[in-house]
DNA sequence: TCCTTTGTATTACTCCGACATATTCATTTG
DNA sequence: CAAATGAATATGTCGGAGTAATACAAAGGA
C-alpha cells in the first residue's frame, strides 16, 4: 500500500515559478527509468491548482494528437494512480476537459476523446494548449483567415459606433506601442489593448469575446515570430491608419486599413514559420 | 435533518453533452409521478449527471443576471448543503463553470462571478444557458451581426474550395429541407446541415467551430420564431441561390446570396421578437 | 434462425469525512 | 507608524465506500 506522501520535501523540488507560458513542452521520455518509484511526476509549480495542471497536461496531450479521437483513456483509478493524484483531482480535471468538448465520459465505456469537430477550438485554454507544443500550421492559417474576416468588419462597425472614450483608449494604446516595441511584453500588451479597444467600440459582445480568443492565439504566434527573427516592419503607422479612419468615421477606410494590418501580420508570421 | 432522498428523475436517460439540439425547451413533466415530497428541492430534473445539472442551474442563474459579476457565492459547504448535494458534486460543477470563464475560485476569498468579458459567450453550453431563459435581445442582435459577418465570407471561401462531395451534401440537405418544412424538427436539422456543409467546404476548422456555436444559438431563435407565428416565407429558393453560386464557383454571388439569406433570417426573427 | 429479454460485470458517479494549503486579516513588534 | 507575524477560514486534495447506469453476453421466445 504505497502511501505516497506527496511531500515535496523529498527529492528535487521542481520549478516553482513556471506559471506562465512554459507549458511542459519537453516531453519526458516514455521510458520511465523510475529510479526509486514512479518517475513522471512533473507536477505543478505554484499558481496552477493541481487539477488545472492535470487538465493542462491532458488537454495538451489531446490537442497535440497524442491521444486520438475515439481513444478511450484508462479508467479513473488507473489513471489517477499513474499520475499520482487522487481520483477527485483527476475527475475535476476531466470535467474541465469535458466542458471544453474534448472528452466525454460515460459509465461502462469510460472516458473517450471526442472527434475534433466537437472541440471548442476557440476556447482560450484550448488555444493555449494547442500552442503549447508546436502549433499546427494549418490551424494557424485557419485562425488568421478568421481574423481576416472578422477584424475588418469590426473596424467598420467601430467607425460607425465609437465614442470619445473609445478613441481615447485607442490613442493610449498607440502611445504605449510607440514607447515599447513589439519585442517587449509591454508592447505586445499595448497591441492587444488597441485591438480590444476597437472591438469594444463595436458594442458587440459576441465580437469582443471571439476576438479576445483569437487575439490570445495571435499573441502566441507573435511571440513565436519574434523568437525566429526580429521583425523589420514598424507596425505603428499601420495602426495609426486604422485609428484615423475610425476617428473620422470613415467606414470603408477603416475596414480597408484593418484588412491591410491583418494581411501584413499574416505575412510576417508565415515567413517566420515557413522560412 | 432531512437526509438526501434525491429520488426523482427516473425517466429518460441519455445525457451527452447536451449543448446541441435538444435544449431543455421541453423540460419535464412526463408522468414522473412525483414521489411524495420532491417539492422544494427538485434538483436534477432529468438525464444529466448531477454535477451537470448543477452547472446548468448555476450557469443559467449567472448568465441571466441572477448573480452579478463580482458577487461571491456562499461557501462550498453552505452551497452544497443548500442544494442538497455532496461537496464533490458541487465542486465539479464549479470546475465546469470555471472552465467556461464564468467564475473563479480562490482560497479564503471564495468563488466569485467574473466580469462579463471573461465569459466564453461562444461556448455551446453557455449559449444554451443564455437561451434557456428569455434571451437578451441585445445579445441576440450581436449574434446575428456576427453571423452576418462570418457566413457570407464563409460562402465565398466555400465557392473557391468546395469539391463534389461538399456539393452533394448541400444538395441532400436542400432536398430534405424541401420535403419537411422549417416547422418540423427534421426540417430545421436539414437547414443546419446545409449551413454545416457550406462551412465544411471552407476547409477552415475555426470557422466550422464558430458557426457551429452560432448555428445552435440561431436554432433557438428559429424555434422561438416558429412559436410566435408561422413564417410566411419559403426559405428554400434563397438557399438554392447560395448553392448555385457555390457550385458555379462564383465567389461574389455566393457571398451576396448568403448575405441576403442571413438578412432575411434576422428580419424574421426581429419581427417575431418585437412584434 | 432471428429477435427479444434478462443477467451480470465493469465503469463512472456520488457521497463522506478528514487533512493540507493558501490567503486574508488582525495582532504584535521594531 | 510600518513591517513582520500569527491565527482564522475557505478552497484544495485525499482515499475509500457505496450507488447507478450501461455495454455485452447469455438465455429464452417468436
Amino acid at each position: 500500500m504505497l502511501k505516497v506522501v506527496r511531500k515535496d520535501g523529498g527529492g528535487e523540488v521542481q520549478s516553482m515559478s513556471d506559471s506562465m507560458t512554459n507549458g511542459d513542452a519537453p516531453p519526458e521520455s516514455p521510458v520511465d527509468a523510475a529510479p526509486e518509484q514512479t518517475a513522471p511526476k512533473a507536477k505543478r509549480g505554484t499558481g496552477r491548482r493541481l487539477h488545472g495542471a492535470i487538465a493542462h497536461k491532458l488537454g495538451a496531450a489531446i490537442v497535440s494528437g497524442e491521444y486520438r479521437p475515439g481513444d478511450t483513456l484508462s479508467g479513473e483509478v488507473a489513471f489517477s494512480e499513474a499520475l499520482d493524484v487522487s481520483r477527485s483531482a483527476y475527475r475535476e480535471a476531466v470535467q474541465v476537459l469535458s466542458a471544453k468538448g474534448l472528452v466525454e465520459s460515460r459509465p461502462k465505456t469510460g472516458t473517450r476523446v471526442l472527434p475534433r469537430n466537437r472541440w471548442n477550438l476557440l476556447d482560450p485554454d484550448v488555444l493555449a494548449w494547442a500552442f503549447s507544443g508546436e502549433p499546427d500550421i494549418h490551424f494557424v492559417r485557419s485562425l488568421f483567415e478568421l481574423r481576416a474576416i472578422v477584424e475588418p468588419a469590426a473596424a467598420r462597425l467601430a467607425a460607425e459606433r465609437r465614442d470619445k472614450a473609445d478613441l481615447k483608449e485607442m490613442r493610449d494604446a498607440l502611445a504605449a506601442m510607440r514607447r515599447h516595441t513589439l519585442a517587449t511584453e509591454a508592447g505586445r500588451t499595448a497591441d492587444r489593448e488597441f485591438h480590444n479597444a476597437v472591438l469594444a467600440a463595436t458594442r458587440n459582445d459576441a465580437l469582443v469575446v471571439l476576438t479576445a480568443s483569437i487575439g490570445a492565439a495571435v499573441a502566441w504566434t507573435t511571440q513565436f515570430k519574434q523568437r525566429s527573427r526580429a521583425l523589420p516592419r514598424n507596425p505603428v503607422p499601420d495602426h495609426v491608419k486604422v485609428y484615423d479612419a475610425i476617428a473620422a468615421g470613415d467606414v470603408e477606410a477603416a475596414g480597408e486599413a484593418m484588412r491591410l494590418l491583418v494581411d501584413l501580420a499574416l505575412e510576417d508570421t508565415r515567413s517566420a514559420m515557413e522560412g
